[in-house]
DNA sequence: TGCCAATGTTAACGCCGTTAACTTCGGCAA
DNA sequence: TTGCCGAAGTTAACGGCGTTAACATTGGCA
């Protein structure tokens, strides 16, 4: 169907690209099919041709959020085992910061929940995915310690995605410091936090 | 003001505590200051002569749950320090595990900018403080590496943060086998995730 | 006793998501 | 070439929402 005064010819995707824009600038409370119909010259019932309501819009975002994630996950692929891991970490934490409002309705569970939008559902375990071959490979390789992959997996996720929300939340110094945060944690994630001199604690 | 058909007498009081019961049911989404009016049987209006608006009550909500957390945080109160850290780690999980909605209004971000209400980020510190108190104790008690006390606390806090979130999304194993799973991953970040007794990465 | 501040009330505005019923029009079948 | 049908738009309407303005009640203090 072709562009006309009447068909508008190319809704769909113009309404996903300003939605996005609208999530970006102000989150994803701020999106409105109204608004976003008005933005866009067309009547607000015309968007329920192309989305079966706010929240599959809302879930369409959250999907290329998820494959943005991924690509930039796989983007790290370094070679020693240690560099890849903090790089994923590294990685990961740079997207949060960069597409803050995108990562809330990502992980935010106020919206979408689990299992009603089976595409979303798939598209985030596709990015866990890279997260989980990456510890598998450091496993593989003898990096990592012989523990449980899910345990050491659940680890990992938890960190980056803690810290992330943490760090776009403002419960953390500045911007500035960020990278090194993020590498200096993950570090202790991999080496440890306890003072290996003294394994026994000594008395007050 | 005593209680009066014209005058309610205790409207604060139980419209926090009806939002609160909505809250912990349905989520923040759902809480709507006419259906809450509607159930107090009072005017809607009315409610705006204790909060400003409806973020102004959200963020009360929110105050109330960082005090809680707070007070299972200072529950723990165990005298080892690796029992203590764990103890800590443990207790949070459970905090958002039963109080999944209050949890996410607490850390969702979406709605309460920071700086927004002081009061909620005074109390979101108050509870971070006994996170924080519990890793220095560690580190004087010389338990802990000598690193600074913000990127361990930084980790700490990311790792179960992290994990809560994820937990409550089910975005991990279900909720049997999840006081296991925390204690093995606060355990990892003690321990380390690397193999100890290579170092080096051995060849592909 | 009278008044005032606190705490309610009704009415109204403009926004929202969503549905029903109708209209336009591109493209395929006869 | 024509006719029609389904895709993709339209307007009108419903009920719900947050919020404000203007007004009403009333308890307690001077």
């Amino acid at each position: 169907m072709a562009r006309t005064a009447y068909h508008h010819g190319d809704l769909s995707q113009q309404a996903h690209q300003q939605a996005l824009a609208t999530l970006r600038e102000q989150g994803d409370g701020a999106i409105s099919l109204r608004a976003l119909a008005r933005q866009l010259g067309v009547s607000a019932p015309a968007l329920y041709r192309h989305y079966a309501d706010r929240e599959s819009l809302l879930a369409e975002l959250a999907i290329s959020g998820f494959q943005a994630l991924r690509q930039r996950l796989l983007a790290v692929n370094q070679q020693d085992s240690r560099k890849a891991l903090i790089g994923i970490g590294l990685a990961y934490v740079a997207f949060a910061r960069d597409e803050p409002n995108l990562y809330r309705l990502m992980f935010g569970g106020r919206v979408l929940p689990r299992g009603a939008h089976p595409r979303l559902d798939q598209a985030g375990l596709a990015a866990f995915q890279v997260l989980e071959d990456t510890v598998a490979n450091g496993q593989q390789r003898g990096y990592l310690k012989a523990a449980p992959l899910s345990l050491l997996t659940a680890a990992a996720w938890s960190l980056v995605h803690g810290l992330s929300q943490l760090t776009i939340d403002g419960h953390l110094p500045g911007p500035d410091s960020e990278p090194q945060l993020a590498a200096g944690i993950t570090a202790l994630l991999l080496d440890g936090s306890v003072e290996r001199t003294t394994n026994k604690e000594p008395s007050p």
